[in-house]
DNA sequence: CAGACACTTTGATGCAGATCAAGCGTACAG
DNA sequence: CTGTACGCTTGATCTGCATCAAAGTGTCTG
């Protein structure tokens, strides 16, 4: 069962539809070659583990199509989900020798991959690259510092809801449906992914959920298809300030 | 009131404290110099506030010497601490214009400051600056993804262990003790300041550190002095895994 | 279609940590 | 030395979420 659908494979990074976004987004024409002949894809299921945190790591890459969460794990079992890699995301760090966390792919997934050595080579001589990576590991440092109020101060239904929002926002911007109609999207984690997400347990997620289509604020149809009425509401529930502040 | 202490303000860098620790750290004496045109020193006082999030930020800069905190606040006042900002560490994101997180110097601090379009614009052309950069951001996403899984999975008693254990090793590759005697340290943050960043309440902090003195784990002098007779059982204390993984 | 399996929901109960409240020690101003 | 302000500790009580338990749903396999 491996490889069993390369279809959706790019092979010309000019067609890529992460070109605009990833690590190779600042590349010019000539720097794109250069990637493109040390670059190759591999495919993941879901359910497939990536890397083991601890393990040797000898490539980097990006999430072309698909998802990946990021976690570690104590000894007893606790686990703490660190990360959520969606198309475009970067995995590894250039200079390091092994995985500090692991890596899983949740659905079926993409990745175009670098050896490590050439990849670092290449970024030495490439200011585009280190650029664009140095932008990246910024937004995630921000990204991941909100999640730090998240999991340090709100309440369950706080954080399902700072969930369901960030979701769902992503999901605007990648379909890019604007407006202010009612947003539609699926839910790309388990349960218990959320739950290890958002330092909970899973009934405590399923009950909240329960809690939040009882008052209205989203409705669901099956497990994981989430429409939201009103985006605001959800935000209020989130406990983030929305005071008007409009992002551009 | 101001600059009451200007004293211990290198004013050459390569007699700078944290020259090498620094965003400095890779520059070649020739792009020091640059560097050097551009800097300028500010000094804060113990609780003074460097910058509120949100507000214009025209600056960047490395904390010379003291500490700052890096907090977000939500409208009902709950606050989490998202970054311990200690000596060579950089405040301030290249690129943005308005401070993401409020700044609070805990301590008397000194900063070594650039005003953010030289700054960013000597970026560009010294490769050496933006690959620091970028090292350093990498390593503060990786303590932000561990203090995430303390922050969502870890014990009251595990939160305060490791909190302790972080300052303790950081003190001592300081102070460059190694050896294995007790680890001597003062606290830098009050009960609620350590409330702050564990995400819980002071009151729970202040139980909890009692509870590991009195069993042996740490020793206190006064409220602020500690001392750790055996830091393996501080670790076994904090959850962490030391099955000998050493760290070079 | 039966059975197995993964995922989810819902209920009952318990406990870790929050909340509310009081008091202590030290520093500093009047 | 008196007042008051701040940081800290400790006690009593409450509650939000974890834990334990059972059963429901949908999908896949034989």
């Amino acid at each position: 069962m491996l490889n069993h659908d390369t279809a959706a494979v790019p092979r010309d990074c000019g067609e890529c539809p992460i070109r605009h976004r990833a690590v190779c987004a600042r590349c010019e024409a000539d720097e794109l070659e250069l990637l493109d002949q040390i670059k190759y894809y591999r495919n993941f299921e879901a359910g497939q583990t990536v890397i083991w945190a601890g393990d040797k790591m000898d490539f980097v890459g990006s999430v072309v199509s698909g998802i990946a969460t990021l976690t570690q794990t104590m000894e007893d079992g606790r686990t703490q989900m660190v990360g959520l890699l969606l198309p475009s995301d970067f995995v590894g760090r250039p200079g390091r020798l092994t995985a500090a966390y692991d890596v899983v792919a949740t659905s079926d997934m993409v990745m175009c991959c670098f050896r490590k050595k050439p990849f670092e080579d290449m970024m030495n001589v490439t200011p585009h690259i280190a650029q664009r990576l140095l932008e990246m590991t910024l937004d995630e440092l921000d990204a991941a510092r909100e999640w730090m109020l998240v999991l340090g101060r709100k309440t369950a239904r706080e954080k399902i809801a700072s969930l369901l929002s960030i979701i769902a926002r992503r999901d605007a911007t990648l379909n890019m449906v604007g407006g202010t109609g009612p947003m539609v999207f699926d839910l790309p984690l388990t349960r218990e992914a959320m739950a290890d997400y958002l330092g909970l347990t899973l009934e405590t997620v399923s009950r909240q959920i329960s809690a939040l289509k009882k008052d209205g604020v989203i409705q669901l149809e099956g497990k994981r298809h989430v429409t939201v009425p009103d985006f605001d509401r959800l935000m209020e529930e989130a406990g983030d300030d929305n005071d008007g502040g409009m992002l551009a």
